[in-house]
DNA sequence: CGGTTGTTTGACGCCCTTCAACGAGCGTGG
DNA sequence: CCACGCTCGTTGAAGGGCGTCAAACAACCG
């Protein structure tokens, strides 16, 4: 089993640093590892699961189904994300999550979350702030399918992604472009657009020089453009602990 | 200053009882209380306030701005949120909060807040429980925003602010009805919706007797039906810690 | 090579936005 | 006491952005 010291994950700038203490406290609640293959669902709304993962490598979707069959991408899944906190403190899952491609998880028992806070209160003060920066990009998004139109919307979503992606090194060298896993219908799903037309501004951005998502790869063409039709500033995901 | 003790927002059931460590940890924590008028920003985006705040009356508005000077309303502050919470652990606040009736509000020091999961583990957990039914309060409005159309989306917004006042006992006996002092222009920019569209569809639910919000005061005349309207459960606001 | 999944494109229509104007309520000042 | 201005709610008309329907294309796979 990897040693919490050994995590590739802290490589990345974004995440704040461990300290000693945070080493330990960290390994004391990891039970194990889990690998699962692209497809599979990992976590279902309703279900009580007994577990926590941290992602350390692979990507995926969480959602919100509604009774009419549709669903919300509520965020993207990347490497560093921690996932059933809510589903522990509130006591259920209110969405579900699936694998996009293959994912390598840590796995964290849920019944000691709580003696977490005891033996660490700086990992306690950490977990806060995780649960403070996931609020903060649903927000986001919540703002962006709210207020922007359909252009404003893909140009919000394909920047989010990218930024992300940088963030955990996952930009490919010789051409700045960014794995991007995901079908143009979870896009649609998480902007609330229908496929048909987020296909038709996708091909618009990539005509106009802005980005460019095909084949699975995403490229910004022109990022001052598309941070302004993003309605965002430029500034870069923020520092934030992990698990 | 009122202790802690005598807080009037534990009679209600939704709030989580607190142990008597509990009542210790918050009471040293909190530093002062504070009174304001309708209208007034309590919080503003990119500001550095150095204080967390609990609302024991009035209600209020979250919202972000966009540079094109649109707002998207976050959420709607009722008695018992805590505020400031993002700001303090991410360092800048990324929001702005206004009351729009007269409020009361308990101040806590955003300073020592690290120290509150030192002294008292189970208010830490209480925190990231609190951070936690934020972000999923905020998870559904993105559902809701992004997959129901408008009359989907104002039923969805009556039904959760009503159920809101009702878990802090603000519904009125004599004919059930909620204070809603928000404008129609508040409603609009939590659904996303345009002032018209949202004013057009708050009339026909009140038309076919589904839902009647008029001056100040919102009725749900029709339960069954506003639920089914807005894609959603019956479920009461969930339990929660509060500060 | 047929079946499946995802992307692309065109046509059509409606839900919602925008523009515009009027009414109601209320506090202020003459 | 009424006039005036301001805010908020209400209503009608017109236009377009985006959803829906439909079908073809591309890629992958057993």
């Amino acid at each position: 089993m990897l040693n919490c010291r050994d995590c590739p994950l802290h490589a990345h700038d974004v995440f704040v640093p461990f300290s000693e203490e945070d080493f330990e406290a960290t390994q004391m609640l990891k039970v194990g590892e889990m690998q699962i293959e692209a497809g599979t669902p990992l976590l279902a709304e309703g279900a009580r699961a007994p577990q926590l993962f941290t992602v350390r490598e692979g990507m995926g979707l969480r959602y919100k189904s509604l009774p009419s069959g549709e669903r919300q991408v509520i965020n993207f899944i990347f490497p560093g994300d921690f996932l059933g906190l809510q589903a522990a403190v509130m006591g259920e899952i209110q969405y579900s999550v699936e694998a996009t491609t293959d994912m390598k998880l840590c796995v964290f028992d849920r019944a000691s979350l709580w003696k977490l806070f005891r033996i660490s209160p700086e990992r306690g003060y950490d977990l806060t702030w995780m649960a403070a920066v996931d609020e903060y990009m649903v927000a986001e998004a919540l703002t962006a399918v709210g207020q922007q139109d359909a252009t404003g919307r893909v140009a919000w979503g394909l920047l989010r992604l990218y930024n992300r992606a940088a963030s955990v090194a996952l930009v490919r060298k010789k051409d700045g472009a960014a794995p991007l896993p995901f079908r143009q219908q979870d896009l649609a799903d998480a902007l609330g657009l229908s496929l048909v037309h987020t296909n038709k501004t996708l091909t618009r951005l990539r005509d106009n020089g802005i980005a460019d998502w095909s084949k699975g790869w995403l490229r910004i063409l022109d990022r001052e453009k598309i941070i302004e039709m993003a309605g965002a500033d430029g500034a870069q995901p923020l520092n934030r602990p992990f698990m």
